[in-house]
DNA sequence: GATGAATGAGACTTCATTCAT
DNA sequence: GATGAATGAAGTCTCATTCAT
């Protein structure tokens, strides 16, 4: 499909997403004049690989994102309705919490990237497929629809970063606000 | 205790709050000299009144962090434990999904105005209080702390603002939400 | 002739006087806002009194050329000639270094305030005449105008301030130099 | 050592000395916007080739100082050890009268550029050893410190800046200066 | 393809001065 | 007279993007 690219253009394409993946990780938003700096490459060719600094994060993030649908086929393959989707949701929140580029990635209305878009459609149907077979086997409230996963996904790794913390923090006050909502998402609406 | 404005000044420090009030119901970031030109003032007027952008914005967050203080003391009169907490939670997180200048000042660790620091401490203080009600009645699960109340409504919020909708549909969706992460929190682990 | 300030504007006028001497000891550049916010006066009280930075700072350099113009009487009445200069420059050059608000207002062309322009062409004619004594004496090189003296002494004490050190030391400085400046003054050109 | 410029950006560097050349020779304070108006450039490039205006500046010195530093080496080649020193101390001061960008730079304490720092060195060790020479040769008083060389002949130029005049009554007026100075600084304290 | 110089809109901020109260 | 809020020109500097080499 693709021209393989050359192999200094593949080389600096590595340089570039590798300096991107460390500023994410700092914190530090993606300019890509600066990245151009750190990566010692002229802007000029950042450009050329990534017009715009949404495409480099992007890139960045898709690593990730491929390990989770990756997970996904797992849990689709697991027939345990709730297990299943709860280990999937899980894998989720901790991606979003440990890995920064996620996200903005995963909130955002409209990619870039093709591949991003595809990864992101992949996600969303393996959500659905795993909500739909826990609601059909009466595992999950029924008011809960497909399209809230994603963004509840994205509230409760937000809600981990207002409380903040160290890295390891962050994990463990994922699970338990995780496992709060899921509470709430299996229950059966109680009876006065 | 503040020497009360000259008139002028005022009507000036009104028009600017008004100002700024729009930016922030259409999502447009506020930027000082922007706002001068829209309030038909000079940079220097509002930058007297405004050290910084983040100034401005508290300010313009200050009424709604009041209103949620004054519903809180109702709240604390409301003898129900879960009641009470349950409608306060729900006042905070329809605040927020309302009102985009909520947000990032509940958000933000440090404030810039004293006024801010002290409704958000009120706030939080008012939430603790209700939480421990709560707990003590056995209305709430035990490992909830109090420093997670305000993550977990930022992440509602959040929650609801990636899902989208127009404003109608974000109050919908934050309550459902909520009412969702309430379940999780009353909930009395289930025995298997 | 002018009228007597009212007893408050008298007591303002002071005020405003003292700051300014003190930013100008500390080498703080007056500025009519700053002066007015540290005497705890309003702005536009210190405009009345002084209508730009200049007049604030002949004014503050008033009382050193007024002590510098009754030194001169002194030593127009000394009748040794050569003694006599060496006193008034020695003296002029010593306030230079001594007072930051001397230089600029002496190297200025222009006055804003007639009691500088008054002030400094009593210094002046002093210098011609205790000048224009000693060279008539024959105590001093005969190509030397007395419209150098001015610059001259500009010159000495700018040399002290690029030097530099503490104001004890560019006394020291001061007199190490102008002693020089002296010796080359008085210097009958030498006959190889 | 240094990477030579582009072609481009070396006429752009050209230009913008030119510029600032000009302002200088006017006595306009260098502005780094102004200047990149005057020569037809964005800000930015104006900024990316000289970060600050005492950069600029020094780069417009530069010219000038390398010259004085030339000449230093000539005098040190000189055998005669006043009349070495004496043109040395010519051309420093006929230098500073007559290009506005040497004054601010010689008696600024710190440099922006390392070339400036290294000229100012070589210029200071230029006049020591001349220095030194005369006064080992009995041709200069004891007293002297080879210090004070840059502040006296800042005091010169400061001098004949305050005396005013055309650009050729000022080399006139330095000469005249220097001179008287230079007779007191020969001169062997005169007993009574 | 790679480079990095150039661009210039625009953000932020200061300050001398005016003028309404 | 006194006050200090208002003014806005002008300065500094950043940064996303383009384009000549």
């Amino acid at each position: 499909m693709t021209t393989p690219l050359r192999k200094d253009a593949a080389r600096n394409w590595d340089r570039i997403v590798a300096v991107a993946r460390d500023l994410v990780d700092q914190g530090t938003p993606l300019q890509l004049n600066d990245v151009a700096r750190r990566a010692g490459l002229g802007v000029g060719t950042v450009y050329r690989h990534f017009a715009t600094p949404e495409a480099l994060l992007e890139t960045v993030a898709t690593s990730c994102l491929e390990a989770l649908a990756a997970h996904g086929e797992q849990a689709l393959a697991d027939p345990d309705p709730w297990r299943s989707l709860e280990g999937f949701l899980t894998r989720t929140v901790e991606a979003q919490v440990t890995d920064a580029s996620l996200a903005p990635v995963t909130a955002a209305s409209a990619d870039t990237l093709p591949r991003t878009t595809e990864l992101k459609a992949v996600l969303r149907s393996t959500g659905n497929t795993l909500l739909d077979r826990a609601r059909e086997a009466g595992a999950v409230r029924p008011d809960l629809a497909s399209a809230d996963l994603v963004p509840l996904m994205c509230g409760i790794a937000h809600a981990v970063t207002v409380l903040g913390g160290t890295p390891a923090d962050r994990i463990g006050t994922a699970h338990r606000y995780l496992s709060t909502l899921l509470e709430g998402l299996r229950a059966v609406p109680r009876t006065a």
